[in-house]
DNA sequence: CATAGTATCTCGCTCGGCGAGATACTTGCT
DNA sequence: AGCAAGTATCTCGCCGAGCGAGATACTATG
């Protein structure tokens, strides 16, 4: 717990983060009557929206590690909930696009705006040098996690 | 992607570190023929082990998010592959004590181990005031979002 | 135009997790 | 003491997310 190498206490602490955030998403998943991994397939479809990336199924399964037919069964949820929907892409008619709703778009909205005004607040207590520290910081675990997964970095 | 406000981004990059470490920590637990769900027990029975805090399966299924159903099969797994050991409180025979293996310690180590030493090599590029600056950051951040979830703070 | 390659979907199955209720023990009331 | 109420854990039956295998529809290449 009070270990003296600042690595190992910051590591400890995103992960406290991790967990909690995750419990966080859980948490907002059944009250919208959908599960974990449909919230964490809107947050990868917001931010390909955001991106202006097209997304697909595969695409989407990729991301969150899903076989086709589980990717199948995701979509078809989000379809039938309103949150999605499919498109034959008219270039190459294999694939299939997915466009989010507005619907979804004020979903996220829904579940991180709360969050995003608690940390921003949090953020008055902090210089602009500090945060750029910690921007710097942040980038660096997440280019350090990203290597851990995939280690062709 | 490019908004203003640093709040924002530092949002952004949290959530992008948490969908990383959550697909890190899957990735792990099908290379262990586990859950995801035993790998978060797993880190929670060590962290309890850690702050001598004694755990049962009552505690494990509440700081999981589990019915007592599920939690029993989850123990019951844990148990199966040796992670874990039940024991019968002596004072309150009810209760069941949850103790952790050396091998799940071990276990453990072998997951964050590569990590944190990722993470540590990146702090070094960061004096200590600015790892403490990062720290207290995230301090803030964890209880915003404990805040989220359990509004009573 | 056949053959290989790719994107998505269908089918059958496994198993994690839930709700309801059983069981074993403790605690409080009288 | 003795019985009701409360609490910790487990059992049973079910639902449904995700997997593997294979079907289908389309594109690209020789």
């Amino acid at each position: 717990m009070v270990e003296g190498e600042p690595g190992l206490r910051v590591v400890h602490q995103l992960r406290a983060i991790t967990v909690e955030l995750d419990l966080l998403g859980a948490e907002f998943a059944q009250r919208n009557g959908l599960h974990p991994t449909d919230v964490r397939a809107l947050i990868c479809l917001l931010d390909a929206a955001r991106a202006d990336t097209l997304a697909t199924p595969g695409w989407l399964g990729r991301q969150l590690g899903l076989n086709s037919a589980g990717t199948t069964a995701l979509v078809d949820r989000l379809e039938r909930l309103g949150h999605v929907r499919r498109t034959r892409d008219s270039r190459d008619r294999r694939r299939v696009l997915l466009e989010v709703d507005d619907q979804a778009v004020a979903l996220g909205q829904s579940f991180f705006g709360p969050l995003i005004t608690e940390v921003v607040a949090a953020t008055r207590a902090f210089s602009g040098t500090e945060l750029a520290t910690v921007e710097r910081f942040l980038q660096n675990v997440r280019e350090a996690v990203a290597e851990q997964r995939d280690p062709s970095a």
